[in-house]
RNA sequence: GCAGCCGUAGCUCAGUUGGUUAGAGCGCCAGAUUGUGGCUCUGGAGGUCCCCCGUUCGAUCCGGGGCGGCUGUACCA
């Protein structure tokens, strides 16, 4: 090995914007997370499928990069065979792909759910990472609206078993057909205006951000954010932004005084009708299992994707999320879904109906995190037997043995350092215990046995150094063939 | 992508109206304490002042370009 220059290192030591490291403490959080949110699933019936992070390009329904930006929203490459693969950007496309590959085995409805992190060239913000874990439940095979009201009944609960309490956050319900409604009512239905309807769509999707006004703007000329920045609008005119801004507050007092109100407002569009109709299904069911507070019929929810057919859903928390400045963070929604009777199609041809939601586990966790409500207590370390005597290392090796063989967490200390210092370590490693075992203890036929959570507590009236040293609180002496026993008592106090 | 703000130690930041060896607090390592976490004191390590080009006798500081970060906006299939 030649040389390592101290100075200038070859690589940084850092990461791509948009990707995180986890540590012990905020893995034992989503971990907890993930079992909770597979336990209400499983409930409610659905069994679990895995596919894999990557897929062919054309799967995931992306054309081929092009040469001036070749990784524009997904992570692409070649093979050695040159056929184009990505990282799969969400788990709703690969399991449509999943279906379409094993359908003549699949019990239909089929409902199956899956957890998994996806990637997003994107530029990221609070809460969005270019790699962040989801949680998808979906049902394929079923065209009622029975199928997409169970849904939004499970995101509820789960939401609940994952700490947040009711009121904390409400699912919102819409419908594209009741979206779509609206859209040839103000003349822009048909092939020719579907860009014009994507900006409406997204000019409704502000809604609750920039408020009616802002909304106003951006279906009209457009708009100027803080920075000077101007949006486009979608330029629509003055009697088409009216009666857009009526659908979208026609939000009732309660779910009954919602749909007569969008009942209304598509009167005549048959796409329209229907729309309200399976809105009126879905809130029936609501009411029925006692979920009418939780679940509200919303017309400002759109959802980004194109590919959603009939209803649509998302999950927002109600409270404010603050970042590590203290300052009050837009994060967007938690959770959300809809139908797609389109998207397994595009591998079988015959239309196959299907729906389902997705929870940002990473968003959802960094949300609990800034509350306090994830990760802020730090893993139960070790307990780490110290070395004292170089030449002791087997005896020491053996405790930690006996202590593994107990189901006890252990190990022996592995560096050079001091006994100080060996000491730290065990603080840092939030030990519970250490071992101490030098020629005095030895000789005994003992070991002594310090309670670190005890002895901090016991430091805390302890000022002077002297008298520190002196005390050494919270130790004792056991006789080494007690060991794992006294360990044992000691761990179960705590 | 577009716009605004920003870039000095591991972190948070000060400072240099352009001039010799660039500072603080916290953190880290060690000693005081020959075998004990904390406190205190003492000492130490740690910097291409983001990079490049230009202006200048001289640039961390001024100008231009780039890169990176944050925020907003767009996008979110």
């Amino acid at each position: 090995m030649s040389e390592t220059p101290k100075k200038k290192p070859g690589a940084l030591a850092r990461l791509p914007r948009g990707f995180v490291d986890r540590d012990a403490a905020e893995i034992a959080g989503v971990t907890a997370m993930l079992d909770t949110i597979r336990k209400v699933y499983e409930l409610y019936g659905f069994e679990a499928v895995e596919t894999p992070a990557i897929e062919f390009t054309d799967a995931l329904g992306k054309f081929l990069p092009d040469q001036d930006r070749p990784n524009e929203g997904v992570f692409s490459f070649q093979d050695d065979d040159e056929q184009w693969l990505s990282l799969r950007y969400d788990l709703t496309a690969p399991l449509a792909r999943y279906v379409a590959e094993h359908f003549d085995a699949l019990p239909k409805p089929y409902r199956s759910y899956r957890a998994g992190y996806v990637f997003r060239n994107e530029k990221p913000g609070p809460g969005r990472f270019r790699q962040f874990m989801q949680f998808d439940a979906d049902t394929v095979g079923s065209a009622s609206p029975a199928a997409d009201a169970e849904i939004c009944m499970m995101a509820a609960d789960t939401m609940e078993r994952l700490g947040i309490a009711r009121g904390d956050y409400v699912v919102k319900v819409n419908n594209r057909k009741v979206l779509d409604g609206v859209l040839e009512a103000i003349g822009l239905g048909g092939e020719e205006n579907a860009g014009r309807r994507l900006t409406v769509l997204r000019a409704i999707d502000k809604l609750d951000k920039f408020g009616p006004e802002g909304v106003k703007l951006l279906l009209g000329e457009g708009r100027k954010d803080e920075s000077g920045d101007f949006t486009k609008g979608a330029g629509l005119d003055e009697a088409s932004i009216t009666r857009v801004l009526a659908f979208t507050a026609a939000k009732g007092a309660n779910g009954a005084e919602t749909i007569t109100n969008l009942r209304a407002v598509v009167a005549g569009i048959p796409r329209g009708e229907e729309g309200v109709s399976e809105l009126a299904e879905m809130a029936t069911l609501f009411d029925a299992a006692g979920y009418g507070s939780r679940i509200v019929i919303d017309p400002s929810v759109v959802r980004g994707l194109e590919y959603y057919t009939g209803p649509v859903y998302e999950v927002e928390l109600t409270f404010p999320v603050t970042n590590e400045d203290g300052q009050v963070v837009r994060f967007g929604s938690v959770a959300g879904g809809g139908r797609y009777d389109g998207l397994v199609a595009r591998f079988r041809g015959e239309e196959v109906p299907a729906t389902g939601f997705s929870i940002g586990v990473s968003r959802l966790a960094a949300a609990l995190k800034s509350l306090g409500k994830l990760g802020a207590e730090k893993p139960v370390g070790p307990v780490v037997v110290l070395v004292m005597d170089r030449d002791q290392v087997a005896g020491y090796q053996a405790m930690v043995s006996e202590l593994r063989a107990a189901g006890i967490r252990a190990e022996m200390y592995l560096g050079s350092s001091g006994m100080k210092a060996q000491m730290k370590y065990a603080d840092r490693r939030n030990a519970p215990a250490v071992i101490i075992q030098g020629s005095n203890e030895r000789e005994a036929g003992e070991v002594m046995i310090k309670d670190l959570v005890a002895g901090a507590e016991a430091a805390k009236t302890i000022t002077d150094n002297a008298e520190w040293r002196a005390a050494r609180p919270a130790q004792f002496a056991a006789k080494r063939g007690e060991l794992v026993e006294k360990i044992r008592e000691l761990l179960a106090v705590r």
